[in-house]
DNA sequence: TTCGATGCAAATAGTTTGCATTCTA
DNA sequence: TAGAATGCAAACTATTTGCATCGAA
């Protein structure tokens, strides 16, 4: 589900829901403007959050719908979602893989590529045989400026 | 609060519970029990586990009192809870400081020692000036026999 | 016109909180 | 005997599910 950078966020969106209905799935009113709002929101939104950003236009759109179709997504593959700490989770458009630090004190979420892991995948994978996946954890610490 | 290993597990409970009376606090016998099963049984429970384990010789001893104890002895350094995925979170004893590699597969959740994570740790301060601690999270992947 | 998707309400899991009571120091 | 800790019930947050209805293909 490759997203080529010369395509508008809503022929993206088109793009994905015709992948949908390729896969049996349909393509309503729900779907789209989730899309739409994955898109026009770029990062880290909950469920919650997308909900009222659909809400706004669509505003009989339950968040169990949201839910269920942030499921579906990430079963095909196009959105992520990631736990930055308690609370609840964050989606994002796998476009971009990358990992988080979070700051354990002020909550700042810094979006890290994959490449900052890859010692440390390495490490794992020779000790362990254990293949890492950067991208659905987050990593606590302490940013910079709380370490002061 | 260190634990010398000549210690048994009940003379480091009765030292744990001497460090709380010397921070205003009381020693319980819903604490004495619940630091003696962390001692016991040395390992990844839930809160569940633990008030389980208490509840065998204190049926009394209610869930939300391990809750809090448990948040107490955290505050205090002395446990540390950790999520290896969606569900409740484990505790273990502060004492062995390590990180988690969990299978997404099959759940399998692998120890590994903070030095696996020093490259990355090094990475992150150097690129973010941020500070990683491995402990408070687990690192999501694919186990070597689910890899196959 | 079928069956996938939705809205709603209710259930669920994990954890936290308010408050009257108990027990340690 | 003060006030820390507890037991219990109820609240809470994030998420999931059952079911009747709606709507896309």
């Amino acid at each position: 589900v490759g997203t080529p950078p010369s395509q508008t966020s809503s022929e993206a969106v088109d793009a994905i829901l015709a992948t949908l209905r390729a896969n049996g799935g349909r393509a309503t009113t729900a779907r789209r403007q989730l899309l739409q709002a994955l898109f026009d929101s770029g990062g880290h939104r909950t469920a919650e959050d997308l909900a009222t950003e659909v809400q706004a236009s669509s505003p009989d759109i339950h968040i169990s719908t949201v839910y269920r179709n942030l499921d579906e997504f990430e079963r095909l593959g196009i959105v992520f979602h990631t736990h930055l700490g308690h609370g609840p989770a964050i989606y994002h458009l796998s476009s971009a893989p990358h990992g988080h630090l979070v700051c354990a004190n002020c909550g700042t979420a810094i979006e890290a590529a994959q490449e900052l892991f890859s010692e440390l995948s390495e490490n794992a994978e020779r000790r362990f045989g254990f293949l890492i996946d950067p991208r659905h954890f987050a990593m606590l610490g302490c940013c910079h400026s709380c370490a002061g």
